[in-house]
DNA sequence: CGCTGTGAAAACCTTCACAGCC
DNA sequence: GGCTGTGAAGGTTTTCACAGCG
């Protein structure tokens, strides 16, 4: 399945379960696209990648449909998540309500600041990162989100992933080296930002 | 120029930025490429759209350089940014403190709930929905960060679009709509979880 | 000789357009 | 007739490999 087309993913799962609440019950291809934000051959061919769940002349079933998908993406069981870092961002994202309906659970809080060591964010009790590889294991974590900062990031990287998780999202934006076997994604709040001013400035320069 | 040159110019930013701390005056694309996690024939052809920079035989000038990706992203001087949404993201963004080395100035902060609007976060006073259009224009505003509930972010979107900003950043989820000239970019955290998620679901069924 | 800058080749991704099934 | 699923065409991005300059 191409990189491409697990990328899109999440946005066709969404527009899935939007349908779904104003009681859609099948779909065309023309339709979700238009949701989904892509055009309609492009999901077409997306979803060929799941094998054939359309019916022609009809469309699509969006409940089954949205089961692929959710299959696909391994989130039919809730995967736990723990977050690394509980400054700011770390609790901005513990409070953060919305992972649940996106099939995540948020089951550990780690720091190392003892100011923020055994306070409680979000429900749960912020374990020091010396506990981190036990947590991981009891708690059966299989993703970390690292909140931490960049000079650490490194270090707290190497950590979760000897500590077993398969996949690590990190919101620095150092660059990070993992195994292979383990994955990694960055989000870089900076540099989404420099791609707007670049695009800002040909907008400017065009003249308008 | 290419939009996925134009994706990768942030982390040789970076990259140049950490070289430079560490006093390193001249670089070869080999080296460049390694701190910035890419191939070293894609990062020769990427800065080859920035024209020719580099001296055969020895290398780039790493300040020069660094110069060069800086005036094409367009963060030369200080981009002014307003964050509209002052919940757990719009706090921890607002707090956030590297955006200034990364060419960005955080100059206002927006909300519509009572109980934040008035309050003073990392120094500045949060400021009414309302008053945005008038703030933009007169803060000079040209980029929005929208961190807002999923539910309102359509309308909000519309709004920051109309009071002028020419680039828009959105942590919803949702799809949004915005007109031509006008950029958007998304971070959806539940979309990059369940990419993840994915990757670990085929680590899980190869075996290990 | 070393390293950049770049055509050309290869890989990848998107879009088209229609055959095939409902 | 309508809409999916998909080969084929077209476009973009990456990689290769080397000419050209210092």
């Amino acid at each position: 399945m191409p990189r491409a087309t697990v990328d899109r993913l999440p946005r066709y799962l969404r527009a899935l379960d939007s349908l779904e609440a104003q009681g859609v019950v099948t779909t065309s291809s023309e339709t979700l696209a238009a949701v989904a934000g892509v055009g309609s051959a492009q999901l077409r061919k997306d979803l060929s990648f799941l094998g054939s769940h359309g019916r022609r002349g009809v469309g699509y079933d969006v409940s089954h449909l949205r089961g692929r998908i959710a299959a696909a993406l391994g989130v039919t069981s809730r995967q736990r998540v723990v977050i690394v870092g509980i400054g700011n961002l770390g609790h901005a994202l513990a409070n953060y309500s919305g992972f649940g309906e996106r099939g995540f659970s948020v089951v550990g809080l780690v720091d190392v600041d003892p100011a923020v060591v055994g306070s409680s964010v979000s429900g749960m009790v912020v374990r020091h990162l010396d506990e981190l590889e036990g947590l991981v294991d009891e708690l059966g974590a299989t993703i970390a989100v690292l909140a931490v900062p960049s000079s650490a990031a490194q270090r707290v990287c190497d950590r979760v992933v000897a500590a077993g998780v398969g996949g690590v999202l990190s919101f620095s934006s150092r660059e990070l080296a993992v195994p292979t076997g383990v994955d990694l994604r960055t989000v870089d709040v900076g540099a989404e930002l420099q791609i707007l001013a670049f695009h800002g400035r040909r907008r400017q320069s065009t003249g308008a």
